[in-house]
DNA sequence: TGCACCGATGTTTTT
DNA sequence: CATCGGTGCA
């Protein structure tokens, strides 16, 4: 074992073996962009195992869980199984979620405490607002949630709040005065909930840490080696964490690149890399600026472009790799365009060079971008997966059977019970669920308390609708029963059957139903995997509450389904952080989308845009894409748009500007696909020279003839090929119109059409009854 | 109380 | 455009 390993690390460069050899002390790795820093931190953690530290003794954060588990797999190939079983490693989140379950009753919290993710915190807090009586207009629940977070972000506790004056007097200026007393009020629900939000995750870890001087001194004991992976997004609760777990030992490794840093938004406090090394005295600072992931045109624009910020640390990224080919850039005349050209661009390259759908990712600034690149893309019957967005465990009917077995393990969670306390329907109204809250409240109980003692305590409710809320009861207690002695699994089982939730679903007919019922057996199965993978763990059971703080914190890359299928990734630039495909596409490329309008008033703001932008193009390897539309839907609404501040600030010499011709723009879009008379690479081959030796462009040359073989058959019937844009016409029921618009092929072929005094409808050509009256 | 429909409203980014 | 909350009727 040790030989092998000390060949594997012979295996890494001069720059990356000197950190990963480096045992005690404070180190900080700057890492530039694919220069191995997931590499040097597997590494070092197995080298620390050679030289006698148990993985017991280590903790490594990570940025996500997939990230910690691929570390995990890499160490134990390097060290063996056995001796890598016992390491720590996750978020932030999950390391502290699972230590705060065993050392919750010190904060008095139940040990099965529940975790409210954004969804559950907000909802409470609209209900807050709306018990108040305040103004919603002026408190918006999404933004109070904003501020109570950077409260719990930056350690300001409701006590710390009600001391400082001058936060006080800002949310006063704001016109919220009651900002307080509303957080207050969530976090004292939370706690009668027995909740903790994603923020008291870390914040109550925090307390723990430094209320109790046993628990702290147990865990700095214990920790005696630290590693941070991307340390220039932590926050400062992070950050204090990581200080005073690591106090004893000082055996603190952080790795981060401050050029990536993307989640200011949320707390990441850029500084807490800025200023490591005030933190702690003899630290050593190493730095990887050579770059292996791509060509040198990309790291080199990708340089070109984050020279524009200030605020950064001095590096110089570089890479030995080929030049590679120019990044593309392509104007579009719409959203729906964009998706075509992709669709149409993927699956050329796809055919002429050998490349799977693995191969390419697609990425944009906002997930509501996703639509028109999937409707391209299964237009061209490309496999794609889309990350993020709503993900599988925020789907209404999966928060529904969740929402059950978290009331099972825990009856305070207060959010859960409301979301099923009436469903599925059995005659529990919202002015009943109203009077048990009010009630609760006045109690000090909790709803399900209340229910139960509702006579006695005179809530103002029907003897009837009480029956009905003692049989809710008894269900819940029955399953309360059945979980005792059941696995995860079984228990959902029993929940989704008893309740006849799935088979409902399943028989209702509508292919939502049926989608929702398969969702649900996802889930269940889902479960089982869960159960049956953490059977040969020696601290886990597969208990139902083990499997709810999995799913709390799990995101779209843990779910494993259809992992190993080869699809096209679409996500967001937040989400590709740490990823890296030959082949990127990066579309949305305009003003008022990226750089977010949310985020050019400050020069900060507009930096951390820019660095997303560095991010987003280093993900790729070989050749990166850029698009942008002239016009784009946007609520509906069609907005016409300019290119990005960005795209002219890449250094001209590593990109190939496509303007494709003037006059296009102004034919009717009907039949093809524009992109099925414009060559993708067209000005390619006429401008540049140096790319015509490179074999892939010769490759890349055939396009213009695949092109014209992969037009796409339009069985519509022939009145329907008359629309076009431009045309007069009149509909049975919104009456005259003009057409705006028209986009889709065959069957799906759709035309936006502004009615006159109704405003822009989209209407299926297929069905819609639709006569022509004039021609444009 | 339940259900169907309507209109208002909102989009950064996520653990 | 999609979701959500509110309203009004059975």
């Amino acid at each position: 074992m040790k030989e092998s390993f000390i060949e594997n690390l012979n295996s890494l460069n001069e720059a990356q073996r000197l950190p990963t050899l480096h045992k005690d002390g404070a180190l900080i790795i700057i890492a530039g962009a694919g220069s191995g820093k997931t590499r040097v931190l597997t590494y070092r953690i197995a080298y620390l195992m050679t030289q006698g530290v148990d993985s017991f003794s280590i903790l490594a954060l990570t940025f996500t869980n997939k990230a910690a588990r691929e570390m995990k797999e890499r160490i134990s190939t390097l060290v063996g199984s056995n001796e890598s079983k016992n390491l720590w490693m996750g978020t932030f989140h999950s390391v502290f979620a699972r230590i705060l379950r065993s050392e919750s009753d010190k904060l008095g919290y139940p040990s099965n405490f529940t975790i409210y993710d954004a969804q559950d915190s907000e909802r409470l807090i609209r209900s807050i607002i709306k018990e108040k009586g305040y103004d919603k207009e002026l408190y918006k629940s999404k933004q109070i949630k904003n501020r109570i977070s950077a409260f719990k972000n930056n350690l300001i506790t409701v006590k710390t709040y009600f001391n400082d004056l001058d936060l006080q007097e800002s949310d006063k200026i704001s016109q919220r005065p009651k900002m307080g007393d509303l957080y207050r009020e969530y976090v004292d629900r939370c706690f009668k909930a027995g909740a903790m939000d994603f923020d008291d995750l870390l914040l109550r870890t925090n307390e723990l840490l430094n209320r109790f001087p046993s628990v702290l001194a147990k865990y700095q004991d214990r920790f005696k080696y630290i590693l941070v992976d991307e340390y220039q997004d932590t926050n400062h609760s992070q950050y204090l964490i990581v200080k005073i777990l690591s106090d004893k030992f000082q055996n603190i490794c952080v790795v981060g690149d401050d050029a990536q840093s993307i989640y200011a938004f949320r707390g990441a406090n850029i500084n807490n890399i800025l200023n490591f090394q005030k933190d702690y005295q003899d630290t050593t600072v190493y730095k990887l600026e050579q770059n292996y992931r791509s060509t040198k045109t990309i790291v080199s624009a990708a340089n070109s472009i984050i020279k524009h910020n200030i605020t950064k640390l001095e590096k110089n990224v570089w890479t030995n790799n080929s030049d590679g080919e120019k990044i593309i850039i392509q104007r579009l005349p719409t959203d729906s365009d964009e998706g075509r050209y992709v669709a149409s661009s993927i699956f050329e390259i796809k055919m002429n060079m050998q490349k799977n759908n693995s191969d390419f990712a697609i990425l944009y600034r906002t997930n509501a971008q996703s639509r028109a690149l999937e409707d391209a893309l299964r237009n061209r019957d490309i496999q794609y997966r889309v990350y993020g967005g709503v993900s599988f465990y925020q789907r209404k009917e999966i928060k529904d059977i969740l929402a059950y077995l978290r009331v099972i393990v825990n009856t305070k969670d207060e959010e859960s019970l409301k979301r099923i306390i009436n469903y599925p329907p059995r005659g529990i109204g919202q002015t009943t669920i109203d009077k048990l809250v009010v009630s609760a409240n006045e109690n000090n109980l909790s709803i399900f308390e209340t229910i139960q003692r509702a006579m006695e305590l005179k809530v103002p409710i029907s003897s009837s609708i009480i029956i009905k809320l003692q049989e809710f009861v008894s269900l819940i207690k029955g399953f309360i029963i059945f979980n005792e002695i059941s696995n995860a699994f079984e228990i959902s089982n029993e929940v989704a059957k008893k309740t006849k939730i799935l088979i409902d679903l399943k028989s209702d007919g509508t292919p939502e139903g049926i989608s929702k019922s398969e969702n649900i057996e996802e889930l269940l199965n889902g479960v089982k995997d869960f159960v049956e993978g953490q059977r040969d763990l020696a601290d886990f059971n597969g208990t139902l509450s083990e499997f709810l703080i999995d799913v709390a914190l799990a995101t779209d890359f843990d779910n494993n389904k259809n992992n190993n299928q080869d699809t096209v990734s679409l996500m967001t630039i937040h989400l590709a952080k740490g990823l890296e495909f030959p082949l990127v596409y990066i579309v949305g490329m305009e003003e008022d989308l990226f750089p977010s309008p949310m985020n050019i008033d400050t020069r900060g703001g507009l930096e951390e845009e820019r660095r997303l932008f560095y991010v987003a193009l280093t993900r790729a390897k070989e050749q990166a894409f850029l698009t942008y539309s002239e016009s784009r839907y946007r609520w509906g609404k069609l907005n016409s748009c300019e290119p990005s501040r960005f795209i002219s600030e890449i250094d001209e010499q590593y990109i190939i500007n496509s303007t494709p011709k003037d006059s296009y723009r102004s034919k009717p879009i009907i039949n093809t696909s524009i992109f099925d008379r414009i060559p993708i690479i067209k000005k390619r081959t006429l401008s540049n020279d140096n790319l015509i030796n490179n074999p892939s462009s010769t490759k890349l040359l055939k396009l213009r003839h695949i092109n014209s073989l992969n037009n796409v058959t339009d069985n519509s019937n022939e009145l329907l090929k008359k629309f076009k844009k431009g045309d007069l016409v009149e509909h049975q029921r919104f009456g005259k119109g003009k057409v705006v618009i028209i986009e889709g092929i065959g069957n799906d072929k759709k035309a936006s059409i502004d009615f006159y005094g109704i405003g822009v409808k989209k209407l299926l050509l297929n069905f819609a009854k639709l006569k022509i009256i004039s021609n444009a």
